[in-house]
DNA sequence: GCTTTGACGTATG
DNA sequence: TCATACGCCAAAG
């Protein structure tokens, strides 16, 4: 195991349940800024059978980053949904359930 | 070694 | 909102 990938896991495994985060956000908490990409390509190897919360990563867009109609796409949605994320069309409203939304809202003492 | 390939991100029009 | 361009870098061939 990498040093580098042990750190993303462990930033993927401190999004809260219910919340949502970037593969550049994940990137960022792991020490890795700009590098979203190896995030992404580290879950794609990553076993199913591995307890992870993959599901709460998501694009910058909001978008669930799998292929629309794939096994993995429909999963992703059911946990999402699971935990009472809003899942529209395949994109998560960041506005609202986005970690650093959230706690940038939480820090201004913003409404929800 | 060089090229291609990603569960990506930002900028720009 | 959609498309295109470019940056990023570890793996695989």
């Amino acid at each position: 195991m990498q040093e580098n990938h042990a750190r993303v896991y462990a930033a993927i495994a401190a999004i809260p349940r219910g919340r949502v985060a970037s593969y550049g956000a994940i990137a960022a908490r792991a020490g890795l800024p700009g590098r979203a990409r190896l995030v992404g390509k580290l879950l794609g190897q990553t076993p199913e059978g591995m307890a992870l919360p993959w599901h709460r990563v998501l694009r910058a867009s909001g978008q669930v980053a799998l292929p629309p109609g794939s096994r993995g796409f429909r999963e992703q949605c059911r946990r999402l949904r699971a935990e009472g994320i809003e899942v529209r069309n395949g994109r998560v409203p960041l506005s609202r359930f986005g970690l650093d939304a959230n706690l940038d809202r939480a820090l201004w003492g913003l409404p929800g």
